[in-house]
DNA sequence: AGCGCGTTTCCTGGTT
DNA sequence: TAACCAGGAAACGCGC
């Protein structure tokens, strides 16, 4: 099951297939019957939510956003019967406030809040607060929430960024799947067996040691991380120089939804 | 505080 | 010779 927090990126979401993560990771929360969200294909050609108003939001966005709430504030997931939000920007704005509290419970009156915050102010919204450390988020952050929200740099690191694979291979897949992030770094030599080729070994380690903030990365370390992959079958062996192949065990990287 | 996970770092030795 | 591969060993940072 892939954890959104492996979706990153506007960008990265433009990809049907990842559209699809997102619903997996809607499955984390329940039953899958109660809270998939059907595939819009149409979302999967969206702009991001956080440079859309609500109003204009698709269903995919709406997922995007739910997303982002639970992952930054620690909403409870499971107090979110996600079926209800299985709608548009528009059916969500038309939302009241206890129709919120009928489909999240309590998260559902911190959904609302959040939702008429960025309806009246946008993404500034979350500007010009405290300095708030993400390791000390919480459920408290509700508080944090009433009077301003978080720093506009940690929004955009949250829409963008913290969003993104803590795994090695997580990166990888979405890098593949990224075409603008990518820019030949990686190539997919077999798409439907999960085959690629590192074409640029420096360059992605070199990304790879940027996003864990460690410019000490070389090709030969994170190698050596992928090749740990082989033993839990997230990678497996290709008999050629800088080809890797997602094993069973790795998600995310089919495009057959496409 | 201790533990497990996912690396990171280093290394030896082998291959392309 | 450089670049890469295989995988052991140990260290490390982080979350639980």
């Amino acid at each position: 099951m892939m954890m959104l927090d492996s979706v990153n990126h506007s960008t990265f979401l433009q990809n049907p297939m990842l559209c699809e993560s997102l619903m997996s990771w809607s499955e984390l929360f329940g039953p899958a019957e109660e809270n998939y969200f059907p595939f819009d294909h149409q979302a999967g050609c969206d702009s991001s939510w956080t440079s859309t108003h609500p109003e204009y939001w698709t269903r995919h966005n709406v997922c995007e956003w739910l997303q982002f709430c639970c992952d930054q504030y620690k909403l409870d997931a499971n107090c979110i019967s996600f079926s209800h939000f299985n709608i548009n920007g528009q059916q969500l704005c038309s939302m009241t406030q206890e129709e919120f509290l009928n489909a999240a419970g309590i998260c559902g009156e911190y959904l609302y809040f959040i939702l008429q915050k960025i309806k009246t102010h946008g993404i500034s919204f979350f500007h010009d607060n405290e300095e708030t450390k993400s390791s000390d988020k919480h459920y408290d952050d509700k508080a944090c929430l009433r009077t301003g929200g978080v720093k506009n740099q940690e929004f955009q690191s949250h829409s963008r960024t913290s969003l993104q694979s803590s795994h090695l291979w997580e990166f990888v897949r979405d890098l593949l799947l990224s075409p603008e992030e990518n820019s030949g770094i990686l190539e997919w030599e077999d798409r439907d067996q999960g085959i690629f080729r590192v074409v640029k070994s420096d360059a992605l380690a070199k990304m790879w040691g940027q996003r864990k903030k460690n410019d000490r990365m070389t090709y030969e370390k994170l190698s050596r991380a992928l090749r740990y992959y082989y033993k839990t079958g997230i990678l497996e062996r290709v008999d050629r120089r800088l080809v890797y192949k997602f094993g069973k065990n790795a998600h995310g990287w089919q495009d057959s939804k496409l």
